[in-house]
DNA sequence: ATTATCTTGTAGCAGGCGCTACAATATTAA
DNA sequence: TTAATATTGTAGCGCCTGCTACAAGATAAT
């Protein structure tokens, strides 16, 4: 009788939504429950401490984030340039908001140095970064450095214009226009 | 006679240390007491409440920030690769790095929608990219996307290698390598 | 010297935090 | 049916949070 299995998959399911409705920052156990339909109580019967309740929800979201991003852009190889400009459209979309937004805040917290969020956010960054890597038309070799500088141009534009994203657009669009001559040179 | 507001200047230069060092979250009042030498009656005796303190720190760190980059930099204009190249060094070092994790965590803490956070954090950015393009030996009409182009990678290595910066260092060369691909074919 | 104002200490409030002890119920196994 | 086990509720612990009421001492103005 799994019962307990069953229920933590179902609060891990409902806490997901919520991490990227609201951020790391509204997680207290008793409100975590409420969102959950649950009490506190058996959220730590679930789980064995918030912290593993922390990891399970975001790898939960982690994992599910690859199939929802081949779903958005298939798996024809692109250009730099035509990744760039596809991938800016979608960060400026309220549908990807709540990814990047849970995901600078991941990051944050990492840098104040827990390493079980360290992990966390470091493979998420892979995943992102090889789903990228695949889907790019570039060299080998320079696919995964590619992938990161497109990555991380789009991320620093997070940092950058905090609460207002597209503000910073210009140096997207510069970014597209380096692809574009790097390619052209390479005729 | 105003002893409150030597008091209150004396203490914001404490904590601003204490904020570099350990960024945006420890910050308690009777912590941030114990930092500054007083109680945390003295803090809101200081200051109105607790966000007037921290806002009053952060703008303190973000006015000295200019002045300290100026040093390290000195005001000789340079190509993008060259400036991002010595940007990227310093974002290596350890001296660095306390600001540039403060400000991501600004950043996050922002983008969870407080105006207050906002502000600051958009008075930093604009300091920032303001500088950078000052600095910049490109055409006027580019120089604020460059500048903005470089800022968005370097943070955005934070963001995507949390806790070790330097491991992405290939999109940071990718990024120069286009910079001086384009500064050819400009010839 | 006497007010008035400025500065500071003591003590505590109401609420949140993660977590647990204990017991009651529900379910399964024998 | 009885006994073991799995699930859940109630209540509360100790500690932290931002903030405040109140009064005592220090300093200044009159």
């Amino acid at each position: 009788m799994a019962k307990r299995q069953v229920k933590r998959a179902e609060v891990i399911d409902l806490l997901a939504v919520h991490f990227l409705d609201t951020g790391l920052s509204d997680t207290g156990l008793r409100r975590l429950a409420e969102v959950a339909g649950t009490s506190d109580r058996m959220l730590l019967y679930y789980f064995e401490n918030k912290e593993e309740l922390v990891a399970a929800v975001l790898t939960h979201i982690a994992s599910g984030l690859s199939a929802s991003l081949t779903d958005m852009f298939g798996n024809r190889p692109l250009p730099p340039s035509a990744l760039l400009e596809a991938l800016w459209a979608a960060a400026k979309s309220e549908a990807f908001k709540p990814h990047l937004r849970l995901w600078l805040d991941l990051a944050a917290n990492a840098n104040r140095g827990d390493p079980l969020l360290i992990s966390i956010a470091q493979k998420i960054s892979t995943g992102w970064i090889d789903w990228m890597a695949n889907l790019l038309d570039v060299p080998e070799a320079n696919k995964d450095a590619t992938a990161a500088l497109i990555l991380a141009t789009v991320d620093g534009q997070l940092v950058l214009f905090p609460g207002e994203i597209a503000r910073g657009e210009h140096a997207i669009l510069q970014l597209i226009a380096l692809f574009r001559g790097q390619a052209k040179a390479q005729e």
